[in-house]
DNA sequence: TTCTGTGAAATAGTTCACAGCG
DNA sequence: CGCTGTGAACTATTTCACAGAA
């Protein structure tokens, strides 16, 4: 029994199989070799990095053992390869055109983000469905009318669509995405979409992380306080207000 | 992380141990009980809410049983109730006042995200080192300087730090935010902030994001298309095989 | 000697499957 | 009956600990 799902006659082997806790450590560790690189470092031991990176050095070692990289024993290894290596396995030796739907704040925001563009993601669309902001300019990048969103997509060779509508436009972003047969979203609104399968949908949303946060803090609060109502601020709870 | 290691007489009891993987889930639940509640939904099922909340129904029973919540066995788990109790575990049910530092922008579009402060998190106070930003108001919040960072979390008895500052000012920002006081930290910049383990620090890197995004597009791409160059675009990078 | 690569043990998390309450 | 609550099996991931390459 491999690990396909459904009927596949050919098993593996052209699947190295990297594990999803494996690749979302791997931004991590190429963030830390960034920097290391910059210091002009021309090795690591995977202690190093794995301080830097806040792992296990043994996770590191097999992070990177699954995926093909190997050391030098005794020395640690190379800091260039390992960037180049992680790069590639991660898909960064090539570019992938981003759109943004829905130029709002934040759709502005990211797409004046310079991280976007030096980091291999250049914004090349943006469209909304507001006739004010469609045809004025943002970040050097003329704003398009989201029913021609599918047109633009395929104009552009764009790879990745950025949902940064409002919460109630997300779901129709994105099935227009889809539509347009990107496969790849990135979603910021606090809203869960629905996709199929093949699409891959990574969600950013503020309201869940501050909501985790929240929830850390209160604990540790609470266990550091015995009983603890947190801070100064002292709101009592009931209050379930907006069931909206 | 780091729960009891060696000594600790007080194992437990006190402490629930909720797992992170279902602490990270429960944003997500109470999304999708909020829309639930929204249509006037009284009850769900565990599979029910499970779909839309794209996750197993036994994960979401085992979820709501480990934070203490119980439905009713032939019925379902009434909403408000689930929402209530959710929001409690979460520490929704108190505000928790936001300062963000670095008002550039990406702090600008935070500022101005209402999402926040509806959903309990009201951003009380900006900061920023710039003299041309510092007096300006965003979001009907005047710009602070920096250096009163400290003096405004006390005064605005901020509970969570946002840090939306270039990145090579991040570090700085967190180690003043923790001078502060706070314990809870939201960094925006790629770079990887260290801080002292009481500290939790969440973070939202687009970048990662659509590294992780470009992995999994990339490898289903090579999956279709047997051995794939993704997309119209061919960028052969140098034949990086293996160097094992 | 130092530091990688990896068996093997330990932990964590998921999912099945079903007893049993309402 | 329908649907929860949970023992038990299973799968995934982390971590230890150490053999062995450079």
């Amino acid at each position: 029994m491999s690990a396909a799902d459904g009927v596949d006659p050919t098993p593996d082997q052209t699947t190295p199989r990297v594990s999803d806790a494996t690749v979302g450590r791997l931004p991590v560790y190429l963030q830390g070799l960034l920097g290391l690189a910059g210091d002009g470092e021309a090795s690591v031991s995977s202690e190093a990095l794995a301080e830097i990176a806040a792992v296990n050095p043994a996770t590191l070692r097999r992070d990177l053992a699954g995926i093909g990289i190997t050391g030098t024993r005794g020395v640690g290894y190379d800091v260039k390869y390992l960037v180049h290596e992680i790069s590639v396995v991660l898909g960064l030796n090539q570019a992938w055109p981003v759109i943004i739907v829905g130029v709002g704040n934040l759709g502005r925001a990211l797409a004046n983000y310079e991280g976007l563009t030096t980091q291999g993601f250049p914004v090349r669309a943006l469209v909304d469905v507001d006739p004010d902001v469609v045809g004025t300019s943002v970040a050097g990048v003329v704003v398009e009318h989201v029913d021609d969103l599918s047109k633009v997509v395929d104009r552009d060779e764009i790879a990745v669509g950025v949902i940064a509508t409002p919460a109630s436009a997300a779901q129709a972003a994105a099935d227009e995405l889809i539509g347009a047969g990107l496969a790849s979203l990135l979603n910021f609104t606090p809203v869960q979409i629905t996709t199929p399968p093949h699409v891959q949908v990574r969600g950013v949303d503020l309201a869940t992380e501050l909501q985790i946060l929240s929830f850390y803090q209160q604990r540790s609060t609470a266990a550091a306080s015995g009983t603890g109502v947190p801070l100064g601020a002292e709101h009592a709870p009931d209050s379930t207000d907006d069931a909206s």
